[in-house]
DNA sequence: GTGAAAGCGCTAACAA
DNA sequence: TTGTTAGCGCTTTCAC
């Protein structure tokens, strides 16, 4: 029924394992040979059996994604498909292929993870978040299974980690910096889930700005807000109950600013006359709001690609050191930013 | 080095078969000694390997997702996490993992199609797309291999496909009612990509809405883009450069949305009080936009859980006829449609 | 209720 | 350059 290597091998007058060697195009088999192994195959439509190469060979050619719990809305947001097209890029062109998890729950992902671990179902891992305490690293880094981190691990002395980053610290001081030339002295930041990395070299780096500036940070003016959406309209009320509002906002993610944006404008408070807006990532519909968004390209697709690269590295060479990889950050000037200009109280 | 279940019924004390047995859970093992063997396991903490697995009892217990072409934008659509999600719910409870298509171009995945499919790395597949002439489901309706779509097959006389769906058609007669009733006489329609089977059914679904009220369909009304968010903003410049402009909108995508409505805020063109717009899916983000868009919502969530439970079924139970599933949707009245009121010429 | 052994489809020594 | 053969780790008859 099912077309094995040893149909191939009577078709083409070998044994099977000549067929075995012609697939892995092994250099000590003669061109005449190969071809004619190459037309039987073509012509029993052959394909050979993943799970018997797996398990004769001990690689799987495949690569664990592992998401956020998908429980919360995390997950929702368009960084994730754009990511996995970069990391689907690189793993297509080496014949890797992607593997998902499919867990709800921190506890579910990491069971999940184990039986890809020891199931032998995959080669190395690629995780698409990174948090502090994060169950499933710690268990990939224990067990020295290859894996990239999209982010960073927070622990530092977790030495020997391979990550592909953007320089969040130093985006977020730009960005900061940037409002503060711009005038503003009241800036305020929406933080993301806090024990999240990139949300604490966000907070860093803009605290490093406005202290660089002499401006002393004041906690009303920093707020953390878990969940994508209602969050970023939570942070516009908790920021502009204050008061002395804020001139300008940090917002950690895109979609959050959508949220931000869209209860200022409910509270008729104009972007960018009455407020600045900068926020982060610059996934494909942040160009899409009402006035286009300021925001900091990371190039997630890169991230996702290089992610993939070095994962593949490693996998093929386990011996060589953890790479880090810091890709390029760009501020997108659209129409959320504005010089700040004192209102006139009429 | 690795523990297989050798050493498990080593240190059991049993045979290789036994243990087995039990992690088949085999009803004709005695409870002690299921007992004894599933303390072995957790002492050794033993994983089975997939592969061996696999290839033994010739299933992998995970289900292949194929894309649309991850080339063009299409797939940054927070659409697809989102039906993935629904997917990897009911994976989940099955215990089903989920492989992923990586290929960018239609011949690409087609090859990988063929891969997973004679491979046997996969004993199932979900379509996250419908399109006309699709040589993928051909393909996989040819070989009888266990697959549903989301969306439907577009030729009539492919029966005994298994796919779950919205009524699209009725979707947007439905819209295009709504729209009617509050009284708009010139209504235009922004499809997306033509040989997609969901555009054509919205289309349907508009005309026949239109000739229902004596009102003759215009095709300079009628507009159609590829892309995402472009095909929104070059939507609008069509529409809006004709002589008699079409007071509402009806909008394939909520993506798309956004890119009509910011086209229109340059244009300085308001929503909705001078045209009104209405649009499908209900993304998370649809609720975003400002004003926050009236769409319909097709229950995305449920569209993915549904494919993956019919398909599971269907892999199960290879002698069932083909399900057909039919999802509920609902429109989600929020800000951008408004009464018709004619522009009083200054 | 449990064990022995063959076999799933492939790869990789080892021979020749 | 190619063939023979012994596994990879599991499942599943067939015995007992």
């Amino acid at each position: 029924m099912t077309i094995t290597i040893k149909d191939v091998a009577k078709v083409a007058n070998v044994a099977p394992s000549t067929v075995s060697r012609v697939i892995a195009n092994s250099p000590r088999i003669s061109e005449r040979t190969k071809e004619r192994v190459r037309e039987a195959m073509k012509e029993l439509d052959y394909h050979p059996n993943f799970n018997a190469r797996s398990l004769a060979n001990k690689n799987t050619k495949t690569i664990g994604l592992v998401m956020p719990n998908s429980a919360n809305k995390t997950f929702q947001n368009p960084f994730f498909p754009e990511v996995i097209r970069g990391i689907s890029s690189k793993a297509h062109q080496l014949d890797y292929g992607l593997y998902l998890s499919t867990g709800q729950t921190e506890e579910e992902i990491y069971e999940e993870v184990q039986d890809m671990v020891q199931g032998r179902r995959v080669d190395g891992i690629i995780l698409l978040y990174s948090k502090m305490n994060d169950k499933v690293m710690n268990y990939l880094y224990k067990e020295k299974f290859p894996f990239s981190v999209i982010g960073r691990p927070y622990d530092p002395n977790m030495k020997d980690v391979t990550y592909v980053n953007n320089d969040n610290f130093k985006a977020a001081k730009n960005v900061t910096e940037y409002l503060l030339l711009l005038g503003h002295r009241q800036i305020a930041f929406v933080g993301g889930n806090l024990d999240t990395v990139v949300t604490i070299d966000h907070m860093e780096g803009y605290n490093q700005a406005l202290l660089n500036a002499d401006i002393s940070p004041r906690s009303d003016y920093v707020v953390f807000h878990e969940e994508l959406q209602e969050g970023g309209q939570e942070a516009v009320i908790d920021l502009m109950s204050l008061s002395e509002r804020p001139t300008a906002l940090i917002v950690a993610d895109d979609i959050m600013t959508f949220g931000v944006m869209r209860m200022l404008n409910e509270m008729e408070v104009k972007v960018p006359d009455d407020i600045s807006i900068i926020s982060f990532n610059n996934v494909m519909i942040s160009e899409l709001s009402s006035p286009p968004m300021t925001t900091v390209d990371i190039n997630i697709f890169s991230l996702g690609f290089e992610a993939a690269n070095c994962l593949i590295d490693r996998i093929i060479h386990p011996l060589t050191d953890a790479k880090k990889v810091i890709i390029p950050h760009k501020m997108i000037k659209r129409q959320t930013c504005k010089r700040f200009s004192p209102k006139v109280t009429t």
